[in-house]
DNA sequence: GCGGTATAACTGCGTGTGCAATGATTTATC
DNA sequence: GATAAATCATTGCACACGCAGTTATACCGC
């Protein structure tokens, strides 16, 4: 086996692994966030991503960008969350095909309820994963990577 | 900010990075397997995860945790793709609650096809995301993971 | 052996997702 | 300035998912 393969191996494994653990993670988060505060990982990762926003405000896109997810289903979770009134759309002035969302009072409330939950359970996840052999590597990185 | 506060924000701050990386590696897999040889990702890791077996052979439940999805999901999973003739169960003579699944030769034939796709996509999305700032580290984390 | 409990896999149901097509607005070309 | 191309967001449709409940088999105490 060549240098060549070798690579190919090592980026299948790298892959192998960090599915295996995002999807650890997130089956976690899932299920505790779900049925204390009634929101989904990424419902959860909308509402933390706009609380970073300066003015809490987002476009459609960008939300779809954080989340990985298509124009459509952002489309959805947005009505979701806005049927709910943790969110608000807001049309932007400057160009009148996008739409801005931004946190509600009560979205925000929910957010500082649901922050705790969600730590506190990824710890645990991340505990969890520290202890299985082939994840315990990428677990130990994962700090390493913090910026300023 | 405490030092407990520290490491609540980094931990956060990781997941996020590796949710962003997965999403993005398998919105692109995604795209590359199905339109070249129709197969999910899921799917694909079945296939992939069963020809790294010995004798080929898995439970139902080893490819729920190989591909962190539900006892249900993968029934229908195992479904779908005995269905294509990809492979087959096998029921367990010791235990006959449990069933193997097996590749077959048209299953493994598929899988030399698919991989090449795989890997030179796999290789293409860890480039992007080698470029974007706040993903690199982690991109470069990832080889650094390999054992023998 | 015989009950009760646990485990493996399967099905009904509601829901979230991506793709393709659509409507609305902006930008580019002439 | 009018027309074409591009971009942002939304909707129709088919499909994959998780949860809860079901069936079949294995394990345990007696």
């Amino acid at each position: 086996m060549g240098i060549a393969d070798d690579a190919v191996e090592i980026r299948s494994q790298g892959w192998r692994t960090l599915a295996a653990l995002h999807g650890l993670i997130e089956t976690e988060l899932e299920r505790a966030l779900t049925s204390s505060v009634a929101l989904s990982v990424v419902e959860y990762t909308v509402l933390d991503a706009l609380s970073r926003q300066h003015g809490w405000h987002m476009r459609m896109q960008q939300l779809g960008r954080a989340t990985a997810l298509s124009a459509s289903a952002t489309t959805r979770l947005v009505n979701r969350l806005e049927e709910r009134g943790l969110l608000t759309r807001v049309l932007c002035a400057d160009d009148r095909r996008g739409i801005y969302t931004e946190l509600t009072a009560s979205g925000q409330k929910l957010l500082t309820e649901a922050r705790p939950v969600h730590d506190e359970t990824l710890e645990r996840a991340l505990a969890a994963a520290r202890d299985m052999p082939e994840l315990a590597p990428l677990v130990d990185a994962l700090p390493t990577l913090a910026r300023a």
